[in-house]
DNA sequence: TGCATTGATGACAATGTGTCATAATCAGAT
DNA sequence: ATCTGATTATGACACATTGTCATCAATGCA
């Protein structure tokens, strides 16, 4: 988390910092990027960035999660819009998450660097902003009749199962430069395949 | 890869180097990993090391797909184990990668940060040694029969899914530390929800 | 006005990277 | 045994980066 001076600078020196953080996190992934370059793009001293970040990491995922967590269009309000159903909400977000083109570069490079960490901050997008016990919020909103789970633990996995082959195929499309079209088709497809099972019903 | 002056070395020194760099990648991840400590610890000039290796990268995939690849104990030759059931043989494939006790922390290194590049590497358990072209091979020893696909492009995305999934399993068996019964108990879980579908059959 | 708190600044030590000119070694031909 | 070209070894060096810290400036409030 940034630090609170941070958070008191004024508007405009936030934003020119913010953007020269973006700019060089879209250049190179996090752990290519230079704060030398950030604070050289950003004319602020070396040592004031300092004064707003722990480190290279902290921009970064503040930025990250500004990008996840950003327009209201979070989990929640897909899920209520497809009647709580998972399999709907998740090919919307797919489709929400590959058409955004004002971080693509950033996206594109966090993406193909997904480690387990910056994967967790992209979980974000499965919390509400207010709620912190995300899993019964969401739970809740989902139509569990059409799932095949007997528990709690089963809805758990489903949601980490959908999760991983959803990041997965966002992955493929920046790693292959996949067309949206493609990408699409082949999320679909997968969706399918998680959905009526990938073995044989007898 | 390594350059040729790497492999014409004497097998000592060559030996002598390659736990060098498996102790400082075993220290820290890739990209937290330093060259310094690997020349200081083999006691060669760093010189010698460009002679060697292109660079980090270079040396971390060295020894990571000799990790992989190393034994015979390939995706073939588990299938053919199974009779081609491609459930039971990931299943034991994953307690192998989890038992596995020689390269504990390179391996929680590398799949707590198993970036789309690392991934790929890991993608060559899946390929044979002498054969490239290794979607066809492989491909030939699955029972095809109870698996739910209707053609090539369905069998490719199965075992997309299938993959993902796996690594997502040992990445959370690493990052929660959890124990080998637990990381099973969720990774079977897990692969019967993929079996039977996450959707209700009505 | 004066004091305290907060922010700004850039020089600096520490560490790392990749290169290169030079030296050592080797292998084969004579 | 000696010469020679090719390969390998070596470590100093230029350059980049990081995080810190002593110092200075600004702000606000009594």
């Amino acid at each position: 988390m940034p630090k609170i001076t941070f958070y008191n600078l004024p508007e405009d020196k936030k934003e020119k910092l913010i953007n020269a953080v973006k700019k060089e996190f879209s250049r190179v992934p996090l752990y290519d990027a230079s704060i030398s370059n950030i604070v050289r793009s950003a004319r602020i001293p070396r040592g004031s960035f300092y004064q707003y970040f722990e480190d290279k990491e902290d921009a970064f995922f503040f930025i990250l999660n500004g990008i996840v967590i950003n327009n209201n269009n979070n989990f929640a309000a897909l899920l209520r819009k497809h009647n709580g159903d998972l399999f709907d909400s998740m090919i919307d977000f797919f489709q929400y998450i590959i058409k955004e083109e004002e971080n693509v570069q950033f996206l594109k490079n966090a993406f193909l660097n997904m480690t387990y960490k910056i994967e967790n901050s992209f979980a974000n997008i499965f919390r509400n902003r207010e709620n912190n016990d995300n899993f019964r919020e969401i739970s809740s909103l989902i139509n569990t009749s059409n799932l095949n789970i007997s528990n709690d633990q089963d809805l758990f996995h489903i949601m980490q199962i959908i999760f991983t082959v959803t990041i997965r195929n966002v992955v493929e499309k920046f790693a292959k430069e996949l067309s949206k079209q493609e990408a699409l088709g082949n999320y679909i497809i997968e969706m399918n395949l998680l959905k009526n099972g990938l073995a044989n019903k007898k």
